[in-house]
DNA sequence: CGCATTGTAGAACGATCGAGCTAAAATGCG
DNA sequence: CGCATTTTAGCTCGATCGTTCTACAATGCG
């Protein structure tokens, strides 16, 4: 019917998630973006909407793409191997991070979520399947005998969650090994209570 | 020797705080910035520096109000009870905080401290003097029985420290009692680990 | 008092912001 | 081919950004 789009949207949002990811959303100017993904102002906004829509279709991208994709990955593993596959490569990608640009799930939520509904009920909705992620591993590993059954599966599910963000904060400010792994070595140890006492 | 100021530098401190914590640095103008506090953008460049200095030390002011203060109080209970103390308050200040501003420290960790190496350092010093309040009630419960020592003093000590920046985010997001109490629980829980099994 | 010094007041600076406009280019359909 | 429709190119807009300037007010010291 029309003229054909020139560009790759998944290629446009990469680049786009580039962006938004490093310096966040208010220190990402349109014309930024403009640069990165090589289109011009009038295709973005033809294409994409304002600002913060393009921002949102930008992160929707990050975490099908990141997120989504290592709960995908670690599912396939046992309950108890899945946690610990998780957070070793939350602590592997953190330690690489030599712009320390985090995880950009947890950036909007500090950045954006408080002043924005929307974008907040997408954060917490992905919050929420990390934990129901988390929460399956617990229950399953419980059944199993894998993991420790001395609190209740929700309450180490949701301190799994918490523990993640943690990482995820401090790696930006001090990416140390040590450190880290102190972080998680504590959930870890948590999970494993009373389980395998000589194994 | 010359004209005395007009304003006390405390009060437009407290009023600078509220302004970034609020809407954070990039979000937040020098107009904002003057019609908050009252002063003038001359006396704000002329007492202060530029917009970044005067957030260095509106986060200083901060930490210093409200961070250092809390781990003063809270290190006058008995080891295992600060620890308990520090985070009940931390929950309670999440769950009254309707703005869901956060921790201003936690905040600008995010924002700022990934791409300013110099406030990226201040920043580090203040975590580093939270995991050194939980070190030594750590240390000092282990050593009277009333914290568990399946765990390294240190390794509960960073843990601590990454539940508390999990709680800061998870809270803007997500400001619910139950998820918050299930993130600490766990970390509470490794503490009393075989401490007192029937209490 | 009068001079030096510092703070206050508010307009103004150039730069950049997000967003929209106009006109040309590229397609499918008749 | 030519009409309808969409994308692209790049200029432009008004608003706002952080910062600075000039003029004036208030003090201590001589």
């Amino acid at each position: 019917m029309a003229r054909p789009r020139e560009f790759d949207e998944a290629v446009v949002l990469d680049a786009a998630v580039q962006c938004f990811w490093r310096r966040g959303f208010e220190a990402t100017s349109v014309r930024d973006l403009i640069e990165t993904t090589g289109l011009t102002g009038a295709s973005l906004y033809n294409a994409f909407g304002d600002k913060r829509a393009f921002y949102r279709r930008a992160l929707g991208h990050y975490v099908e793409e990141s997120i989504a994709d290592r709960i995908r990955r670690c599912e396939a593993l046992a309950p108890r191997a899945a946690v610990g596959a998780f957070f070793a490569e939350i602590v592997k990608r953190s330690l690489n991070d030599g712009e320390r640009k985090g995880c950009m799930l947890v950036n909007a939520a500090l950045e954006l979520a408080p002043h924005d509904a929307e974008l907040r009920q997408e954060v917490a909705t992905v919050l929420d399947q990390i934990e129901a992620f988390f929460l399956r591993c617990v229950t399953a590993g419980q059944a199993d005998g894998t993991i420790s059954a001395a609190l209740p599966a929700p309450a180490l599910a949701s301190h799994l969650l918490g523990v993640l963000l943690g990482v995820r904060v401090l790696a930006r400010v001090r990416p140390e090994p040590a450190v880290l792994e102190g972080v998680i070595g504590g959930a870890l140890a948590l999970l494993d209570a009373g389980v395998e006492p000589a194994a």
